[in-house]
DNA sequence: AGAAAGATCTTCT
DNA sequence: GAAGATCTTTCTA
């Protein structure tokens, strides 16, 4: 919990340009620990990032799998930092941020948060116990109230951004897993969580 | 507590 | 027509 000096601080340390442009694994990895904010006229809204997983072209789990591109994929291949939200299973969202250059579709898919700020607003979204608000993909986006309407924003543009934490790493450690609701693409540990 | 089913949209076969 | 980067509710033990 942080009170609201601490987040006005937080807002000030965006992540660089260049961090998404990167392989996606490293910026899975790097990605745990740091804030992810959701800042509109209405709302203000963070939680540390705590599970992340890595999707690539040749990645049989991935919507990007050999390159194809298709109208629902088109964010991963948008330049890193754009954000890509999909729906899953008819109802669901989730979010990810577009990795590597230009014309390479790859993403990094969020996960988990620990909530940090605005955890009134989180449960006015959600309506369930607080150890249940942002514990999945699809929950997170909907305690945050994100919509697919941010999909294809830029980063640099949007009201959604990943900043690094003030404190110092709040996390112990950092282990790797097989990632979860995936039949393929098993062999690779890219699923990667704060402990 | 753990398993199963239901909700219902996009993509690929 | 089936499967899927999921979550919630309901059933069974």
């Amino acid at each position: 919990m942080v009170d609201n000096k601490d987040i006005q601080l937080l807002l000030k340390n965006n992540v660089s340009n260049n961090f998404f442009l990167r392989h996606p694994t490293f910026v899975a990895s790097d990605l745990i620990g740091k804030i992810l904010v959701y800042k509109t006229a209405e709302v203000l809204l963070a939680g540390i990032i705590k599970e992340t997983e890595a999707y690539t072209e040749d990645d049989p789990a991935s919507h990007s799998y050999l390159g194809k591109r298709t109208k629902r994929n088109q964010p991963m291949f948008d330049g890193p930092g754009t954000i890509y939200i999909y729906q899953v299973y008819g109802m669901h969202f989730c979010l990810n941020f577009s990795c590597e250059k230009k014309g390479v579709g790859s993403a990094v898919l969020i996960r988990e948060l620990v909530p940090l700020f605005g955890l009134d607003i989180m449960k006015k979204n959600r309506s369930v116990v607080d150890s249940e608000l942002t514990n999945g993909p699809a929950k997170l986006v909907q305690a945050l109230g994100v919509t697919p309407s941010l999909n294809a924003v830029s980063y640099h543009k949007s009201p959604l951004f990943v900043t690094e934490s003030t404190e110092k790493t709040y996390f112990n450690r950092i282990s790797q897993y097989s990632r979860i609701g995936v039949s393929k693409g098993l062999n690779v540990k890219w699923r990667f969580r704060g402990e």
